[in-house]
RNA sequence: GGGAGCUUAGCUCAGUUGGUUUAGAGCAUCUGCCUUACAAGCAGAGGGUCAUAGGUUCGACUCCUAUAGCUCCCACCA
């Protein structure tokens, strides 16, 4: 059979995804094995595929599909995020291109919109998905803003409304004036931004009549000072003690307002005065609340100022600054500029320059949910990886405030709250419930009267439910419903892989909501992934486009490279910076697997062949060798050291299977190969196969599929994977040595010398006997003669190539060689010390696990053999 | 301003409660090879005072202290 020297993804990827599509092989149902189950992050519906969610999907994928193979019921629900603002933010863009404002529309108009480019392009990116070879269970597939799911965070809703934990009160929110909507705290991203701090000239007021007095004030945002209703001093600052119940007028209006004092204003900050302006800081609010100043809001939604303003009406509020500026200076109120640093906070989605405003809005209580959170996670039933990010967590749970979870936006499940006329409020799933309670409260109402909040809720509050939700809708809302059979057997899922960024915006927000509503974490184990950066560092991401393609590389390399790639460069929690030669490196590995292959599908067997020794030897040593790799892969997996395992395959497949396994094992050119051997052979072939799998789908399934023949319908992806057998150690040791060998002989073939230590280690004191076929084999070497005795004229090593003798002197410097051994020895002994004085302590013995006891005394015994060995050399020398 | 983390070969990173590593891997580099599985390959080689300075120890990449640089998170100083 002729098979092409090269692996062509092409040819293998659809085939094999139809094929398992076709039988069902990654459907999911609840049956008597262990569950393993993941939920995937869900991706912004309208997204596209990036490197973020490669990383991120294709751990998930190793892992499921691992699981799989160690005979788990594995189920990967699948799904996408209805991410209101985003989404929100994409609808109205394309609306304006075609000429239409959002405002122009009603609700149902935008949201049939809004419908229509979720059905377009909702979906994309799971379709990409499969291109990557993520093996989801489609049929569950799900989307944040489905009916089904919908109902559950309006349930939600009422379940923690009529909780007391939902309340509706008028704070200081974070706004955002491009989305015209509130956004929460963790969506502020705060910049350092140059700005300046301006000195202003506030005069003092003797009957509403400006005096030649006055005070400099510095403040960042001159727009503002309209809205001014006091100037603050610290009670103690001396230098101001004299401006106690004056008066001071704000420039350009002259409006006069008082002077108080608190603790809160910074003496040597600035000129130790502030300006509140309640309605435009947060921090000027609280000062208000506690001053009972009146607040004046003179910024409208979309950061102009208004008619409130007096000046400056309809303008921008940058605009403002800089006109406002002018006037100032004009007016003689601006004594100095400086330049200035300071932080400033940003949307997220939008990056507008956050607005903090006065507004009513909804509040979900923290504290009791972040501190069940917290313990969740202190108490290790949720497992962050890398651990560090505890500590974070930990800082986040004690500090979270109150969650702003409405938006004033379209999209998104509308608040179910509902007002009459007289501004009563009712919540209720349905507004036919909601009118019942106002019924019995006003019978004359009518259900026409009642109007829905126009709000929509935080997209989190949806995404918050996604473990429990996915399985089971009518959930959430009712902790003492039974949970339907899926929930009950798939629920809680085992793995979470996401990344840090979001840990507080969603991982922490499921665990509240599942201790609330399952009474149990929604997961036992959070992967953080490490951020996929560019080469200049910088974040790969949707809005600065500057990720490749994940699909032409694809396309190029194939998905096995470009999953190997990713893999081998990730380790949890660190950044990773993406370079398109380890999806090279993907891709050659790809082909080393096609060409072993290759070279045992070509073999012909002889089936009354013995195996030659060296053979047997061979198939020894590497039957342990795999068995042992095993064990460190299944440790790898344990720690979720991802990277690791894929590693520690690579070289087991690379440089130990092909390099010196099948060089050991392959018949001379025109020659057979006995049947036992070719057995071994394709079964170690087979085993590394499974152990590929995981990482390299498509690839593995092409060859083991024609490694032997197989029915319709068989899959590598629901084969064992295999276990951890016995490892023979004095197989891999002789090994060693044969290898050793096998190498110096090389090295003296190209006239280089090879040290003395070498020497004696590798000619001398080991049992060439054992090794011996193989060595002649690998190395091409007939006879090899090993010289008993050193002196300084006379040491070296024999060996044939063919018909040519070989003799190779080895110069030993018999006093450095001692010099050197005795060293050594002296550092044993010190270490023998070490290791005895921790052995003889009471507590370390009692106290420590006993595999680290028991380890301590191996390396007590090893250190001992070593001394002995190192003792006998030193006599040999002498 | 507070907190966390990082600093090991040209690059990306391991280094598992201090000892069998007088420092490891992959990639990249250099040298020699088109040897009938594979040049997307094979055989070799070079390359690091483990950020810096002290300390603890028989022994420190590993623990402690200080310093420098970087990253991230949190934060209301106008």
């Amino acid at each position: 059979m002729d098979i092409p020297a090269k692996y062509d993804p092409s040819l293998t990827e659809d085939k094999w995804y139809s094929y398992w599509l076709e039988h069902k092989i990654f459907h999911s149902e609840p049956d008597e094995r262990e569950p393993y189950s993941i939920v995937i992050p869900p991706p912004n519906v309208t997204g596209v595929l990036h490197m973020g969610h490669m990383m991120n999907n294709t751990i998930q994928d190793v892992l499921i599909r691992r699981a799989r193979m160690l005979g788990k019921n594995a189920c990967w629900v699948p799904g996408t995020d209805h991410a209101s603002i985003a989404t929100e933010a994409k609808v109205v863009a394309r609306l304006k291109e075609k000429g239409i404002e959002k405002s122009s529309l009603t609700r149902e108009q935008f949201l049939e919109e809004a419908w229509k480019w979720k059905e377009e392009h909702g979906g994309i990116i799971l379709k990409q998905l499969r291109k990557l070879g993520a093996s989801c269970d489609w049929d569950r597939t799900r989307f944040t803003m489905e009916p089904a799911l919908s109902k559950a965070v309006i349930n939600t809703f009422v379940y923690f409304y009529n909780k007391g934990l939902i309340y509706r009160g008028v704070r200081m929110v974070n706004w955002d004036p491009v989305g015209k909507t509130a956004v929460s705290d963790e969506e502020v991203i705060h910049k350092d931004t140059k700005s300046k701090l301006y000195y202003l000239r506030y005069f003092i007021s003797e009957g509403g009549k400006a005096t030649d007095k006055y005070i400099v004030i510095a403040t960042t945002r001159p727009e503002t000072i309209m809205a001014d209703a006091a100037v603050c001093i610290n009670p103690n600052d001396e230098r101001y003690h004299w401006l106690r119940g004056k008066k001071i007028l704000i420039p350009l209006i002259n409006k006069e307002i008082p002077i108080i004092e608190d603790d809160y204003v910074t003496m040597d900050f600035g000129t130790g005065c502030l300006k509140v302006t309640p309605a435009h800081d947060i921090n000027d609010y609280e000062i208000g609340l506690r001053h009972k100043l009146p607040v004046l809001d003179i910024i409208d939604d979309d950061g102009c100022l208004n008619e409130k303003a007096q000046i400056l009406v309809g303008q921008e509020r940058f605009q403002a600054r800089k006109n406002i500026v002018k006037m100032l200076e004009d007016a003689g109120n601006l004594e100095k500029t400086e330049d200035y640093n300071s932080p400033v906070g940003h949307s997220e989605r939008t990056d507008a320059v956050i607005e903090p405003k006065l507004s009513l809005q909804w509040f979900l209580k923290m504290e009791d949910l972040a501190a069940k959170a917290l313990k969740s996670v202190e108490d290790g039933k949720v497992r962050l990886i890398p651990d560090r990010f505890t500590n974070t967590y930990r800082h986040w749970m004690e500090t979270v405030r109150d969650w702003c979870i409405s938006r004033q936006l379209w999209w998104g499940q509308q608040i179910p709250a509902y007002y009459t006329p007289d501004g009563d409020c009712f919540v209720a799933a349905t507004k036919e419930e909601a009118f019942a309670q106002a019924a019995a409260k006003n019978p004359d109402l009518k259900i026409e009267d009642l109007r829905q909040d126009e709000d929509v809720l935080d997209t989190w509050f949806s995404s918050w439910l996604w473990p429990i939700s996915v399985f089971d809708p009518e959930k959430p809302g009712f902790p003492d419903r039974q949970p339907n059979r899926e929930l009950a057997y798939y629920f809680p899922t085992n793995d979470l892989i996401t990344a840090p960024d979001i840990l507080f915006f969603w991982v922490a927000r499921m665990i509240m909501a599942a201790d609330e509503f399952e009474g149990k974490e929604p997961f036992s184990n959070v992967y953080l992934t490490g951020i996929v950066r560019d080469k200049l560092g910088r974040k790969m991401s949707k809005t600065l486009g500057n990720s490749p393609d994940p699909l032409v590389l694809i396309k190029q390399y194939g998905a096995d490279a470009v999953r190997v790639g990713m893999l081998l460069c990730s380790s949890a929690g660190n950044d990773i910076f993406f370079d398109e030669s380890q999806v090279e490196q993907g891709r050659n590995f790809c082909n080393k697997i096609w060409n072993a292959f290759r070279l045992i599908q070509g073999w012909e067997v002889d089936p009354s062949a013995t195996p030659s020794q060296a053979e047997a030897k061979a198939v020894e040593w590497f039957e342990s060798l795999l068995n042992k790799s095993i064990a460190t892969i299944d440790d790898h997996f344990s720690k979720f050291r991802i990277s690791d395992a894929t590693m520690t395959i690579y070289k087991l497949f690379w440089d130990e299977f092909c390099a010196w396994y099948l060089e050991a094992v392959k018949p001379a050119f025109g020659e057979k190969i006995s049947k036992t051997v070719f057995d071994k052979s394709v079964q170690f072939f087979d085993s590394l196969l499974k152990l590929l799998h995981p990482f390299m789908p498509f690839i593995t399934e092409e060859l083991w599929q024609n490694l032997s023949p197989r029915k319709d319908g068989e899959t590598i992806m629901r084969q064992m994977m295999p276990k951890a057998g016995d490892v023979n150690e004095k197989a891999i040791a002789d090994f060693e040595i044969a290898r050793g060998c096998i190498i110096n002989i090389r090295n003296i073939r190209q006239s280089k010398q090879i040290s003395p230590k070498q020497a004696v280690e590798l000619f001398v004191k080991k049992p060439i006997a054992e090794t011996g076929a193989l060595v002649s084999k690998l190395a091409n070497v007939s006879r090899i003669e090993e010289t008993e005795s050193f002196d300084t004229n006379q040491t070296g090593v024999n060996f044939m190539v063919g018909t040519t003798e070989f003799f190779v002197p080895v110069q030993v410097d018999v006093e450095a060689e001692k010099a050197k051994i005795e060293a050594e020895i002296k550092r044993y002994e010190g270490f023998l010390t070490g290791v005895r004085k921790k052995l003889s302590n009471e507590r370390f013995v009692s106290s420590a696990p006993k595999a680290v006891v028991d380890l301590e005394r191996k390396k007590e015994s090893d250190a001992l053999e070593k001394l002995k060995a190192l003792d006998e050399l030193l006599q040999r020398l002498k």
